[in-house]
DNA sequence: CTATTCTTTTAACATAAGATAAATAATCAG
DNA sequence: CTGATTATTTATCTTATGTTAAAAGAATAG
C-alpha cells in the first residue's frame, strides 16, 4: 500500500486512522498481461490504483475495440460511468502490462465517506482532476488532426506509445489502425 | 434561488443552515445574450446554475471560435479546468440567450466545504455526473461520423438545436460550419 | 421599412482518413 | 528453434470532411 499511500498524500493527506480505514477496504492484487481485470456487462464496484503495470479501458462498437483511455503505474483507473451511476458498464479493463493494483471496494468506500469526510474529500479531488484531464481531451479530440494527436500523444506521454501495442493506441485517438501507421510513416 | 434548491435536492438534500449558507455566497446576475459572463484569461473562481436562458463555454484555436460546450436551464457551468487547477482559464463563458443566473463564489465555497461535509457531498456529486457526462461524450467523438454526431445530438438534446446558432453547434461537433450545413441538407 | 450585418447554404476543389487486401515484421507456444 | 499467430506497414482506391468563395437568407439597428 506503501506506493498508494504517497499518492493518496499528494492529494489530500490523510489521517492514520483513515488510511487504516482505506487499507480494510483494499485489497492488493496481481494479474497477467492481456487479462481482464474488470468485464463488460458488470457494474463496477471497485477502484483500482495501479502499484505497478499498464491497463486501459475499452468497449466494443460495431464489433471493433475502442479504446477509451490507458493508465499507468501511479494511478487509479476506474470505470466512472458505471460507478457514479450505478449502471452496469459496456467497458472492460484491461491490463496490458503484468500488473500489481490496489483493488478499493467502492461501496464500503462511499460508507467510509460518511465517518471520514477528508477521504471524501480525497476521492473528490482525486476524480476532480481526472475530470480535468478529461475536459482536455475533448480539447484535442475537436479540431486537431490524427498527426496532431498523435505528436501531442508523443510529448505528453511517451510512454503510451513504448509500452502500448499500437492497435490500441490508434483507436484511443480516434482512428484506424491503418491510419495511425501512415501518420508514422510520415517521418 | 428556488430552482437551484430543487436541482440542489435532486442530487444532495441539505439541511436549512446549509443551504442559507449557499444563499449567503451567492449572487443572483441578469445577463444580456452575446455578453461574455466570464472572460478569457482569469481564473475561474465562479461556479454558476442557470435560472433561465443559455450559455456556452468556448475558446480559440488557431484564431477560431470553438465551443467547448452548452448549459440550459436548471444546470451548471463552470470552467473546470480553471476552477479545479486555480490556473487562469484559456476559455470565456458566453450567454446566447438572455439569461438569469446564480453565481456562486467558489473560494467561500471550498470554504464551506470545511463546516458543512453535506455541501461538499453536494458538489462532488455535481461533478461526479458532470464528469461522467464528459466521459460519454469522448466516447461519441472517438468513433461516430460527423453525421452521426449530428443526429445523436437531434435525437439527445434538441434543444441545442432550436436554441443556438449553428455556427457554434458546428465546432462543439468538431467540424466546420460548412460540413455541418451539408450535413443537414442531406435529408 | 430599409440598409447593414450576421448566419446559413451552396458550389468547386483539395486532402485526410477510412476500407480492403496483401506483404512484412514481431511475438509466442510448443 | 520453428511454425503459427498476431501486430504493423504498405498500397490502392473511396469517401467524408476541410477550404475558400460566393450567394441566399435572416436578424437587427436606426
Amino acid at each position: 500500500m506503501q506506493k498508494f499511500f504517497q499518492y493518496i498524500h499528494k492529494f489530500n493527506p490523510l489521517t492514520k486512522d483513515a488510511l487504516n480505514a482505506i487499507a480494510e477496504i483494499s485489497d492488493i492484487i496481481e494479474i497477467k498481461r492481456n487479462k481482464d481485470l474488470q468485464s463488460i456487462g458488470h457494474t463496477c464496484k471497485t477502484i483500482y490504483f495501479i502499484n505497478k503495470g499498464v491497463a486501459r479501458i475499452y468497449y466494443f462498437k460495431d464489433g471493433i475495440d475502442i479504446t477509451e483511455s490507458f493508465s499507468f503505474e501511479n494511478n487509479i483507473i476506474a470505470r466512472v460511468e458505471s460507478l457514479f451511476t450505478g449502471k452496469p458498464s459496456r467497458k472492460a479493463i484491461q491490463i496490458l502490462e503484468d500488473a500489481e493494483v490496489v483493488a478499493i471496494n467502492a461501496n464500503q468506500l462511499f460508507k467510509l465517506y460518511d465517518t471520514f469526510p477528508e477521504i471524501e474529500r480525497l476521492f473528490r479531488k482525486i476524480f476532480e482532476a481526472a475530470y480535468v484531464e478529461t475536459v482536455n481531451r475533448i480539447e484535442g479530440m475537436q479540431f486537431h488532426s490524427a498527426e496532431e494527436r498523435y505528436n501531442a500523444l508523443l510529448n505528453e506521454a511517451p510512454n503510451v506509445l513504448m509500452k502500448v501495442p499500437l492497435k490500441y493506441v490508434a483507436s484511443y485517438l480516434g482512428i484506424t489502425q491503418v491510419s495511425l501507421s501512415r501518420i508514422r510513416g510520415h517521418r
